[in-house]
Order: C-alpha cells, then structure tokens, then sequence
DNA sequence: TTGTAGGCGTTATCAC
DNA sequence: GTGATAACGCCTACAA
C-alpha cells in the first residue's frame, strides 16, 4: 500500500515548501529553472498526482464535464452516439478533463440534473447532443452563465450559443451527385416530414443539387417518420408514380433500408449516419465525421473554461460518403 | 446568481451549529426528531447540497464509479455498450454514485488510467465489461484493494471476483428449442473458433439442446472469427453437406446475417444480441437483458463499497428470446 | 442531544 | 524567487 503523496511530501523531498511546489504546477514561469527541474522529478520520482477535489476546493472548478446518455434511441440509428461518446472522453482526458454521464428523462428532468450536478459535483461544462426548437436547456445554462456547448446547431438563432455540426445539406448533396454520376437522372428523396432543422436540411442538399444539374425534383420527395416501414412505405409510392425514380436519397439509414427492400434491389440506395446496419448489409451511406465533432465540441467548451471571452463559436464539419454496393 | 449554501448557511436558518445539519445528513438517529425537521425544512428551502469534493477530502471516498467506452467495437454488435452504460449510470445515480468515462487502448494503457483516476480523483470502483483469460486489470485491481466488478465472468476462475453475466447457453438452448419446436430437426451451429469462454458456452446451449431432443449435432457445427462475411461462409459450407440443416443458430447477430444472405431465405435463422441491426431486419435473436445486468453490477460494487465483506459475488442473468420474422 | 476544534490537500495572498 | 498563513466545505473526535 503506498502511502499518500501530496504536495507536502513532495516538498519535503524537493527541500522546497509546499507552495513552490504548487506553483511549479500552476504557475511554472515564477520558479526558477533549477528549483523547477528540481520539483519535477520529485513529482516524478514519488509519482505525486494533484488531488482534484483538494483543488477544486480552493478553485472552484472539478475539471468535470457531463453528457447525457439516451436510453437507447431509436434502434438503428442510436449507436450513433457510442463514437461521439468515445470521441467526447478521449478528447477532454487529453485536455486534463473527464467526462461524467448522466440520465434525464425528458428536458425539465434534465434540468434537475443540472442543479444537482452543478451544486454537488461543481461541473465545469455540458457538452448537449441535439437541439430541439427554442430548446429550455440552452436557456437554463445559459441564463446562469454555465458553459456548455451542444452537437447540432440551434435553427432559430444559429449565434446564441456555441455549437458543433454536420453540414446535412452537403451530405445528401454528395450523395445526389454520386447518383447523378453514375448515371441516374430520377432521383427520388424519402425524409421526414418538413419542419425539422436536420430533415428540411438534408432535403435542401438533395433539392439544390438535383435543380444545379437541370434536373426536375418535382413530385420525387416523400416524408414520413423515421423508420423502416415508413421508407419501404414512400419508396413503393414513389416507384407507382407515372415517372418513378431510379435512385432514392434517404435522410437515415432506417429510411434507406426500408426503401431498398421495397425496390428489391432494382433502384440504387443511399443511406445517412452510416451505422453498424450501413456496414453489414453493404449499404452506401453519408457519414458523419464523429470523432472531429466530439474533439471540436472539447475544444470550444475548454476555450470557454479557460475564460477567452470571445463570445459564441460555431463550427460546421463535412460528412463523407461512403460507398458500398447499394449505390 | 444564488449565493453558495454551505452547512453553515443552513445551520443558521435552521438554528442549530452545523454538526447538528451534518449530522442530520450522515446519522440522523443522534438527532431529535423536532430538530431533524427543523433542519430538513432548512436544507430544502435553501436548496442545499452536499458539496462531494468537500465530502470527499474528508471520508476519502468520492462516489464517482468509472467504466471504458470502447472505440466502437465490432461495428455491427457494438451497440450493446450504450443501454450497458444507460443502465449502468441510471442505477448508480438511485445510489447516490456517478459514473465517469475512460478510454484505453489496451489492457497496459487501462492499468496507468487506472492509477490516474485513483489518485487524483480517488475513484471508488470500476465496472469492467469483458474479461480475457487471465486478465492482468483484474489482479492488479485485487492487488489494491480497489473494488471492481465485472459485467463477463472469469472463465478461469469463477470465485475469484465478483461479476454479473448472461447465461449464453441458455441463450443458444432457447433458441435452438424454438427451431425444434417449430419443426427442425437438423439445425446448424455458427459461432466462433473454439477457444473463447463465450463462444464455447454459446455453443454448448445448443449442442446440449440438440442431445436433449435426441437429435444429433455431430458435423453440423462450423467456427469463424465474427463477421457477416464469414457467417455467409460457414452456412454455404453447411448447406453443401448431404444432408443440410434447414436453420441455424448463431453465435452473433453478424454471423446471423451473413447466415441469412446464404441461404437466401430457405432457412431459419437466429442471431445472438438483438442488436439494432436485428430488430432493422427483422432477425429473430437473443436478446440479454442488459438494464438489469447494469443494476445488478451497481449493486454488487456498492455493496462492496459499503464494506459488507462477504467476499465474492456472481450473478447470471437469463436472456430471453426475441422472436421475429426469420424464425 | 448538541456544540467546539481541528484537519483533509490545495492555492491565493502577502511577506520576506 | 521563495516561504508562511489562511481558507475552501465538510466530517470526526471529543467535550459539554
């Protein structure tokens, strides 16, 4: 059992006082060389870690940031979040920072949590996945002035807060200009219903492109729910149409698989979120750079921490397409 | 901005020194009844909140439990870590514990993390999900007396630590029963080479299943690392036997769908998991009843964070059969 | 049953 | 450039 290194035991075998030591740590720059290499290899040698709640007391910051995990969201489209996660922790542990979870029910239970996060455990930040319209969370945090940054940009007012996202749009665009490449002049769209920031996006890229290349996008959207009937359901209205389209551009995976059992493999499919299930089945699909969005959500909430007051950021990363058979 | 509530702020409105609030809190039984209320009413008007870092330089323990996000495992199978997880932080928080994220990328680098977050966050427990044979996390935590449990047991050495796990042969015997019961009598075996504690007890439940029903599975089993690719292999392989099986049981909901695409419809076919890809699709699977799994894991750290000595624990858990479409 | 005193490990303040 | 002192909020003796 090793005994407990603190400050003091290292002060003691770098015959210096404990706050030397302390501002090695802190404040390198006012030691001199010598005492400072001196220091450092006590703190090397007795292997002396900074306790964090003995600074956080003295500070006010546990170094801590919190993220909500989701009970499992909609099957096919949820492990989503598994890599941002992963990206999320490994990009703050570089940072000196941890990544603490929490559930919530619904937003007010999640503001609950916030209260009790904040006041129990000090937490620095809130990396949010998702914004809804006029979402109260972003209000809560913001109004009392705790940092956060959210993965999904807020649609009515993309500069009230700092954000991280995928540039929708330029997804399906890649993905209509695969299909016109190889080919297809009808290319159908199947998304969801209009009114929702990330469908009517991923509906603009695929609209902007088809109209770029002359083509008509008249009549060729459906929108339904998310889901694999619902896709199979707007694919074979599609495919009954005078016209039917060829190719379908899919706003998720779950819609694309739907739509590739209700073609039968007589019309080329694209995907979006490239999930486990996009892999398996061989199914070409826009991916979304996770690993970079969590680094970037790290990077802009620890700008905040350390207090460079430049007000809101927002940053919009390209997804990737990834090509497969179905396309 | 709310002022800080500390005990002192609550000693004072309810009238009493702040030992009696503390004591309110950590031994409400020295505390006379009157005074109890008098001082619960006080830290509910007031909105206190134990401060944990505080707490924690005193008692030494900082009810944060740790637990690995993995890189995003074998795709297709990976997201059975997020309802782990889920489960995990939802139960810890019912305690009063909460659950902090790391990443390794072996068992060496999760060893130094190990050190890290003990020391400076003076962590209470870890949840390991999966053990190897010999594992060294699991003796170097047991070398210190820092209380860890495993979700997968040690196939070694069942006693040596206290795990919760899925009875995978029952899983595989269910499944197998149902093909039986469904008119099957020549039913193939997909997994994994031999050799893995998993893989040879998923293989048992149905080769046992097999004998039961006096049926037997001498040449109808086949081994191949995880993959769609490789399942698709071993059921051509199986199908071009004298006599083939005409539904399989697999040890993956991967292996499943390669399974499935090979026979091209012509066979039953179950998987193992229930991952999202197998509820997309329509494959029936075995589904392992992971929120429970996580709370019996909270429950077994916890207690032995709460010092009842009675050595180890295990726990298996019965899976359960999720039938759909393909069987 | 309640109150008082001290210290957990760190950092900020202020002397030296 | 370095060192002493106090304080962060809490809990555990011990005393009243």
């Amino acid at each position: 059992m090793p005994e407990k290194v603190t400050i003091a035991t290292v002060a003691a075998h770098a015959q210096v006082s404990r706050q030397t030591v302390s501002n090695v740590l802190n404040s390198p720059h006012l030691v001199r060389e010598e005492t400072r290499v001196r220091v450092q290899e006590a703190i090397a040698t007795l292997g002396y870690r900074i306790n964090q709640a003995a600074r956080q007391m003295r500070t006010g910051r546990s170094r801590l940031l919190a993220v909500r995990i989701e009970p499992t969201r909609d099957g096919i489209n949820g492990s989503v979040l598994d890599r941002f996660l992963h990206g999320l922790t490994f990009a703050a542990a570089a940072a000196g920072y941890r990544v603490m979870l929490y559930t919530a029910d619904d937003d007010g239970d999640e503001i609950k949590t916030f209260e009790d996060l904040l006041a129990s455990h000090e937490l620095d930040g809130f990396v949010l996945t998702g914004t809804d319209h006029g979402d109260v969370r972003t209000f809560w945090l913001a109004e009392r002035g705790v940092q956060f940054v959210t993965f999904g940009r807020p649609w009515d007012e993309p500069e009230r807060h700092s954000w991280v996202d995928v540039d929708n749009a330029d997804g399906t665009a890649q993905a209509t200009r695969r299909l016109i490449e190889t080919g297809h002049r009808r290319i159908g769209f199947i998304g969801w219903p209009a009114g929702s920031g990330v469908g009517d996006d991923r509906r603009d890229g695929w609209q902007r492109t088809m109209k770029a290349y002359d083509l008509d996008p008249a009549g060729l959207d459906r929108g339904a729910p998310d889901g694999i009937a619902q896709g199979a359901e707007c694919a074979r209205d599609l495919l009954t149409t005078p016209e039917p389209p060829t190719a379908f551009v899919c706003a998720s995976d779950s819609l694309a698989l739907g739509a590739l059992q209700a073609a039968g493999g007589r019309s080329a499919v694209i995907g979006f979120d490239d999930t486990p299930v996009a892999e398996a089945i061989g199914l070409t699909s826009v991916s979304q750079p996770l690993p970079d969005a969590a680094a970037r959500c790290i990077d802009l909430l620890i700008d905040h921490l350390d207090g460079n007051p430049v007000g809101t950021s927002q940053v919009l990363l390209k997804p990737s397409l990834v090509v497969r058979t179905t396309a």
